[in-house]
DNA sequence: TCCACTTTCGCAACGCTGTTGCCAAAGTGC
DNA sequence: GCACTTTGGCAACAGCGTTGCGAAAGTGGA
């Protein structure tokens, strides 16, 4: 309960803007940073040396990083490369048991949890259907339920960090209050983060869906700038701008579907014209995949000439319905595109990974992100236990 | 000619992503942050408490750099405020005749160069006609000519930092080479930065004249995330998301002319249909100014909807001929949005500030961000001496 | 006029950070 | 078996913000 908005970044100062760096400041962004450094090489492990190439501090800062990190169980040795002409490098990799966290996906009509390791590795999942329409006490005892039964059968070396939870509606990260979740009035205002945090008894994070996915998609191995567009029973987008996900002061960021690209289009459930997202819906009602996939293009290209991004990723049911097509049609409008003014075409990708796993790495972001207040401390954090279940 | 890329946010460290944070780079972090405030703060001045509060560092802390600033000349005590039953606050202020730096602005006809204090005032300014079309040669010695002179007359006491240079085509902010500048090929792939230095024996930095235009917003006071459009003989966007510019990895962001808002639209320039640009041009032709606002205020809609940001700020020929129609066209559109969703809607303002003071921003950057690498070092950086001129 | 009180702010000592100098360990290659 | 290269830890160090304390400079009541 001391620390429920942990890994939203909410600095210890009050102010907005830039904060002061002070001595523990700079030690929590050095771990992270190494960590998540370790994080990123995975099973192969990194040595002492490429951690201090890495990250522009001296070799024998790393090793005192990396032995406070061993102290804590963080990390360990693990084996070693071959020689060079000296002595070999000592490989480090990170102990993945040594923290869990919880990621929720609310769906309108059904329920994912999954119980992730440090390297956000699947260790537990579960699946079951849910009602939003239930109420919010019904809906958030179950997800409890869900969650705490999870949690269950860890003991407390490896202890849950926080849950994470993602879901459509717009809301607001950074209190964790819902707005109106489309179709689900009843919900608009609810303290969503709160409400889970006092009956789980530990930090909660929530976020939309979209934004999960992006930060999945980060955290698997997108770096760089990317836009993640989510096409299902509605058009939205995450956006990753180097290496951070934006959401906007309001959380309000990634409100792709409702882009205007026909002025004098047919009307959408916004109350606009020619939103790109009833374009799109449109055309699938008609069986036109592929003139769905052109306009999505056209948003994609709108987005790379506004931001300057490196990778757009596909997802959503409607696209892993037909990927090809999707893939076809957006890339034919970047490639377009990209031949008009001399560039590379961006890349267009299908995504991989799930949202509950990405809302994981809301709680892990606040691990392994450099961005001040969400540092690690591995003795402040007690083990999260589903007390109220 | 050692320090040519002074301020373009290029870290020490050659990798992209985020890097280690040694004393130094802590140091320089307050020093900036500090800095900054003390320009935010203005000719009024601000108490060594207030800094302490805003910074979150204590007291003490900041007595010691502020302390180190004024050893540098960089600051001054500046009377004292009201006492609330103690000892009276000192307000510090930055001084601004410490340093200095150049901005040019060129247009396709013409250059305007400005020297301004550390506190982005106008100390010299320089106004002439310019034919872009005339080759590099010829123009890089124009430009530099009339920098040079700008710069006479200035003691080594608070001398020059460096020269901004803004200009309109797409480029490459971090090498500072153009790319096809509109209606100019001849100029694609001119190193106009390491040209300029070359001749100036100084930092030099180039960027588009939007991103230029933006940064001078910012450092004008517009806070958060806001986005500049800027309409004239074309229409582009600077963008600043979280008090920082964001140009993209290639600088190509910002290229919100060629969004595509009607899909069977008519053919722009680029080569594509329906360009926002190509709308607003035709329009304007026609002498329909308030559909050209119209089309104007769906693209930053679009842009709302997208980024989430706080402010709308318009310029460039086109809107100051007819502000009043544009704000209102603009304004209408973002209106009717924030009613549909239940927020507040995003303010429309007039920006105010001109392009070239925005370029001498892009080198005081390097002294007011606390984003690393341009970091102040006031007996590092010699005096810039026009010698080729 | 004096005194108690509040508030500001610098000096000195301190703890902690990354850095440097040095050396043992562990390989390769002749 | 020796010279060499490379890794990486120990100890001393410089520099950062922090803490403890006291002087300075006001206010307000007696």
């Amino acid at each position: 309960m001391d620390r429920t908005n942990a890994g939203t970044g909410a600095g210890r100062v009050g102010v907005a803007g830039s904060a002061g760096v002070n001595l523990p400041v700079l030690r929590s962004h050095n771990t992270a940073l190494v960590l998540d450094l370790l994080r990123t090489a995975g099973a192969e492990g990194i040595s002492r040396l490429e951690l201090a190439e890495r990250t522009g501090l001296t070799p024998q800062a790393v090793s005192k990083i990396t032995a406070r990190l061993r102290d804590e169980g963080l990390a360990t040795e693990a084996g070693r490369r071959a020689s060079t002409g000296g002595k070999p490098r000592t490989v480090l990799r990170l102990v993945p048991e040594a923290g869990h966290a919880v990621g929720l996906h609310l769906d309108r009509d059904e329920l994912r949890a999954v119980l992730v390791d440090l390297t956000g590795t699947v260790v537990g999942e579960r699946h079951t259907s849910l009602d939003l329409g239930a109420g919010a006490e019904a809906v958030v005892a179950a997800v409890a339920g869900e969650a705490g039964a999870l949690m269950l059968g860890l003991s407390g070396a490896g202890s849950v960090l926080g849950v994470g939870v993602a879901l459509p509606g717009p809301l607001d990260h950074k209190r964790g209050v819902l707005h109106r979740v489309t179709g689900f009035p009843q919900w608009n205002g609810f303290p969503l983060r709160d409400a889970l945090a006092r009956r789980l008894g530990g930090p909660v994070v929530v976020d939309k869906d979209t934004n999960a996915a992006a930060l999945g998609l980060a955290v698997g191995g997108e770096s760089g700038s990317f836009a993640y567009l989510h096409l299902a029973t509605g058009l939205g987008a995450g956006l990753v701008i180097g290496g951070a996900l934006h959401r906007g002061a309001r959380t309000g960021a990634g409100e792709f579907g409702h882009q205007v690209v026909q002025l004098d289009g047919p009307p959408c459930g916004c109350g606009n014209r020619g939103c790109i997202e009833a374009l799109c819906l449109a055309a699938m009602a008609r069986g036109a995949v592929d003139e769905a996939a052109h306009v999505l293009g056209i948003g994609a290209g709108n987005l790379v000439a506004l931001l300057d991004i490196d990778l757009v990723l596909l997802g959503g049911r409607t696209v892993t319905a037909a990927p090809d097509a999707f893939l076809r049609g957006v890339r034919t409008v970047l490639v377009e595109r990209a031949g008009r003014l001399g560039e590379d075409p961006v890349p267009v990708r299908l995504a991989s990974g799930g949202v509950a796993e990405g809302a994981a790495q809301l709680i892990l972001a606040g691990l392994f992100n450099p961005s001040g207040a969400g540092s690690f401390s591995p003795s402040g954090v007690g083990p999260l236990t589903p007390s109220g279940v």
